[in-house]
DNA sequence: GTGAATTGTCAAGATAACTTTCCATTTTGA
DNA sequence: TCAAAATGGAAAGTTATCTTGACAATTCAC
């Protein structure tokens, strides 16, 4: 999958750590979906969406 | 998170198998994550909505 | 230009998502 | 009624997601 997380984050001005005391996971697990070595699991992928206020389908993508 | 397969299954009459077989999981996945044994991964997710031609999210929802 | 913050990544370990195989129970239909 | 199909779930194994801790490289602010 692909996402917008950087994107989405800089739009913000918000640090990895940001988004992920945000979520309530480690900064690691940000940088990872963000670099897209793995993906977030569904109950993960729901409290982005909620973070930035958008659909999950507005941020992630199949590639 | 809850979800609506069976319901979605049913007005579509298809059995777990054929869910599956669409989805190209084995039949216990889709039995386990209807009866919310555990949740799908994110990929599996976009799979299940492109099945039903729904969002992720009016499929799924937080419980 | 130096120090602090940010980012990228690795390693090792825990837990969750999936597989195959198997069995018991329930539902369906001729 | 009785067989076939469908469903629910256990066990054991694999892979993916997520953790903490660490370290190097990059960017930022003064």
């Amino acid at each position: 999958m692909k996402n917008r997380l950087k994107v989405l984050r800089a739009e913000r001005d918000w640090s990895q750590q940001d988004l992920a005391t945000a979520l309530e996971v480690s900064r690691q697990s940000v940088n990872a979906i963000e670099t897209g070595r793995y993906d977030p699991s569904l109950p993960l992928a729901f409290r982005i969406a909620d973070v930035f206020g958008l659909a999950i389908e507005e941020i992630f993508q199949r590639d």
